[in-house]
RNA sequence: GCCAAGGUAACCAAGUGGCUAAGGUGCUCGCCUGCAGAGCGGGUUAUCGUGGGUUCAAGUCCCUCCCUUGGCUCCA
């Protein structure tokens, strides 16, 4: 059984889907107007491994991401740049695309463009029109937040009083004048100079920021859905204008289960260009891998916020690594064959790995909590290096392959536990890569040679050049293994 | 000012009422090694920001204060 923060609830629940077996989900994704940074990574990533752990628990997954091309930022950009909207969009989509391979993100079922979708847009805000829930101010047309009840009551845990919010500075805000109410806000905006603009009943404009998440999640997956998503910044006001706008329309329930993502901040600090400290994920990936990228991101739980710092860094690829190596030494393990190993030690061992496999799992089904999970999975590679690597034939050919295959399971979702098998999907064919690798085993067995002559001083030169060169050796003995750092 | 999120060991990070507060990194000792590293094993540190309160029982619920970060409306 699956559970979930409901961020409009704010309370732990049990996961029901609305159709058995099937989970609806829609997730905010990006303004396209910029190449992706860490914070875009860690949305990506927290839902992505949401929404594939709902397919390894057996639920058929429909997933929606969409791409806001229309708005002030992408108009903005496109201007300085001199370039059509449409042109930047499909820049900064390609750049967006390419991360979700590096990090193994699986592409959503439905990848709709605000763009594409303007005419629904408007049939929806004819329909809040007919329902009595809009009126038209200086030519723009806005939600009248005052006829819906509980608006103020989404995602606020306390109530403000009127004196505070009559207090507050932005009631002097510049658009404060149009609306009947400072909390409405803009269904169809008003065409201005130099813009794009489409042509609608109440005259050329574009849509307002919130009207296109209502009418792609309702289009694609029904009036209710499953699951909301996206980051904590969205919650309000844009995820509560949601809401308003579609349980107005559709006079149901709009999602069940609301999730946000929490924000990933630098040495303490937002992200920010003016700030300096704007990581782009592009210019990460050229020092680090995707998946351990992945795995850092999946190393928190995903409403907390993360503090990234650079230094941070290496312990977490330590840690990585010990899971990697106990992956590729079980796989190497010698098991018990035939009646050689005492049946009541495999029989605990068993059971040991059954109890922490279950916690593993039960980490994961309460709100996707994989960093709780991770300790379950570190306590099993301690089990294994303690009771079972230490001798051989510990456990049977069954309990192996078992334990492989669930480690195979969960890599299904957490995507870092054996990295080969994307390397060699990236790799294969590569005659340059054969060549290294023979290259590189020459060069070693000479150096076996050398260290066979106890020539240990030249054998220690040829480390250190091989070490220099980023490849990673490990001596066992006067056997020797590698890697590349 | 208002709103929101957070403050758990040297560092990272779980834990939202109930056995000795997960796990990782670091440090340290041992094994291994020609040596080093890597690896493996043992050991190691937490009055859970502060002060009150509720309870048989609180890191966990309520209140005070302090600190950090973010948002404050056609910015996402």
């Amino acid at each position: 059984m699956i559970k979930i923060f409901n961020d409009l609830k704010n309370k732990l629940e049990e996961f029901k889907p609305i159709k058995e077996g099937v989970v609806t989900m829609y997730v905010c994704g990006v303004t396209v107007y910029d190449s992706p940074h860490l914070g875009h990574a860690r949305s990506a990533v927290a839902f992505d491994l949401i929404r594939k752990y709902f397919e390894y628990k057996g639920y058929r997954v429909k997933y929606v991401m969409n791409y806001t091309d229309v708005d002030d930022n992408m108009i903005n950009r496109a201007n300085e740049r001199g370039i059509s909207i449409y042109k930047l969009a499909q820049e900064s989509i390609a750049l967006y695309e390419e991360m979700q391979r590096a990090l193994f993100i699986k592409s959503p079922t439905v990848k709709p463009r605000a763009t594409d979708e303007i005419p629904d847009m408007i049939k929806f805000i004819k329909k809040l029109d007919e329902k009595g829930f809009t009126y038209e101010s200086q030519g723009s047309v806005y939600f009248d937040t005052s006829k819906m009840e509980n608006y103020k009551g989404l995602f606020q845990k306390k109530e403000i009083s009127e004196q505070d919010s009559e207090d507050d500075q932005f009631t002097q805000s510049d658009f404060a004048k149009d609306k009947k109410n400072i909390e409405d806000f803009v269904l169809w905006k008003k065409e201005k100079p130099g813009e794009p603009s489409w042509k609608s009943p109440w005259g050329k404009g574009r849509p307002g920021w919130h009207i296109e998440c209502s009418v792609m999640a309702m289009k694609y997956l029904g009036k209710t859905i499953d699951i909301h998503g996206g980051g904590k910044d969205l919650k309000r006001p844009h995820h509560q204008n949601e809401i308003a706008q579609s349980e107005s329309v559709t006079g149901k329930t709009f999602v069940n289960y609301w999730m946000h993502n929490g924000f990933l901040n630098i040495d303490d600090t937002k992200m920010s260009k003016s700030l300096g400290n704007f990581i782009s994920l592009m210019d990460m990936l050229k020092n680090h891998s995707g998946v351990f990228l992945r795995y850092y991101l999946i190393n928190s739980y995903y409403q907390r916020p993360i503090n990234f710092s650079m230094d941070k860094m290496d312990q977490t690829l330590l840690s990585l690594k010990k899971i990697q190596r106990f992956y590729k030494n079980l796989n190497e393990y010698s098991v018990a064959k035939g009646k050689s190993g005492s049946v009541k030690g495999i029989s605990e061992h068993k059971n040991q790995i059954e109890e922490l496999k279950k916690q593993f799992l039960d980490a994961m089904d309460t709100d996707f909590n994989s960093p709780k999970a991770m300790g379950y999975l570190f306590s099993l590679i301690n089990y294994f290096n303690k009771n079972i690597f230490i001798k051989k034939n510990q456990i049977s050919n069954k309990i192996k392959e078992d334990l492989i295959e669930f480690l195979d399971g969960i890599d299904s979702f957490l995507g870092f536990i054996n990295p080969q098998v994307k390397e060699d999907q990236e790799e294969s064919g590569s005659i340059w890569k054969d060549r290294f690798e023979k290259l590189t085993n020459t060069i070693l067995d000479f150096r076996k040679e050398v260290k066979s002559a106890k020539k240990f001083e030249l054998a220690d030169q040829i480390r250190d050049l091989l070490i220099n060169n980023k490849i990673k050796i490990s001596d066992q003995g006067i056997d020797y293994s590698w890697e590349i750092e």
